[in-house]
DNA sequence: GCCGTGACCGGCG
DNA sequence: ACGCCGGCCACGG
């Protein structure tokens, strides 16, 4: 069964029930509205996220949100979300295993 | 209704 | 621990 309402809809509202601290990559959203579209709620982030707490989206392999590394890092910092520090561009890196939040 | 476009993901070399 | 490649899927033109 796909999504009952509107994709971009759902995708906000879960973004929404987030708590500050925690985070959940773009496949856990998908999966949980029962799609595997990870692109897709990327996609939903980029165009309508910039009302909802955007930051508390990552990749997988618990990067930040492509290129918003400096913006993300500030919220982190202020909800004291666990991170861990790297040599890439990001120069971070959030720590899934205690970060990540499943309802 | 087909086609290109991503704030993506997982497997494989 | 890379980077590449193919698969995903909703959206807008």
């Amino acid at each position: 069964m796909p999504h009952p309402v509107g994709f971009v809809e759902a995708v906000l509202a879960v973004v929404a029930d987030i708590p500050a601290g925690r985070v959940a990559t773009y496949g856990d959203i998908a999966a949980l509205l029962g799609s595997r579209g990870a692109r897709a709620v990327g996609q939903v982030m980029a165009r309508y996220g910039s009302d909802v707490p955007w930051w508390r989206v990552v990749r997988a392999g618990g990067r930040p949100p492509a290129g918003h590394a400096e913006r993300a890092r500030e919220h982190y910092a202020a909800e004291g979300t666990p991170l861990h520090p790297t040599d890439d561009v990001d120069g971070y890196r959030i720590d899934l295993a205690s970060a990540r939040w499943r309802p």
